[in-house]
DNA sequence: GAAAGTAGTTTCCTTTTGGATACTATGTAT
DNA sequence: ATACATAGTATCCAAAAGGAAACTACTTTC
């Protein structure tokens, strides 16, 4: 009876898929929410700061994400004209509208690994 | 003056860091997120029904990240007694509780979108 | 008995991701 | 002049992720 019947074709959520995919496509990577949540913490770090804070990551993976990050608007990246250059990263007022998601993701991964605990 | 300090190095940033790189290793993937709003909308849905609402997926791709979900508890496999044998997969409570998560990265999605066709 | 629907698995291949290492370039302190 | 700090880039490589197509196995319908 039912053949190739769709939910997902409803316009809503086309939508909400495409918005979905949307958001991973910007935060995807193991890096992301961990750079994210340094500068939501400390605001204004170095290159070198931030490589020191999010603990395993290298110089390339790191130089990238920001890159990234900075494309998409959640970083800001400010050149100071000290003498040995430094610079400045910083999480944007855009940025910080991703608190609510970092966090219930934070809480989330808490609970989870307490509902583990639990289960053994 | 100062030098490898560390913000991260609190205790409860620690356990905040742990618990995203947790939550992400069970999110991660192309897939997840689709399948459990797919799920999250029609409850109870067979394998080739999946197959056509999520768009894009393969067999290959689908049976992994089911099988993924179902290890971390947020969906359920139920094999029917039918007569061409059927199995049912539906969300579980516990899978219910990244609802929040995924309304939040999606409602962000969306006003990521509109906020780029502003600034253009 | 051939086709089509159920639910997958297997194999091979390409792309993506990430890491280690070395290097550039500039400036400061000793 | 040597060592160390700044902020990266470049190169090479390994591992992970993902996709296409073919195949298994069983049952029902035409």
């Amino acid at each position: 009876m039912k053949k190739k019947a769709e939910i997902n074709n409803t316009p809503i959520c086309q939508v909400r898929m495409q918005a979905i995919s949307d958001a991973m496509s910007i935060l995807s990577g193991k890096w992301k929410f961990h750079i994210l949540g340094t500068l939501m913490e400390g605001s204004k770090l170095g290159f070198m700061d931030l490589l020191r804070e999010v603990d395993g990551i290298g110089t390339k993976m790191l130089s990238k994400e920001l890159r990234d990050l900075e494309i998409n608007h959640l970083v800001s990246r400010t050149v100071m004209d000290t003498k040995p250059i430094t610079v400045e990263y910083a999480i944007t007022e855009y940025g910080k509208t991703l608190a609510p998601i970092i966090d219930g993701l934070a809480n989330w991964g808490i609970a989870y690994r307490k509902s583990i605990l639990n289960t053994k």
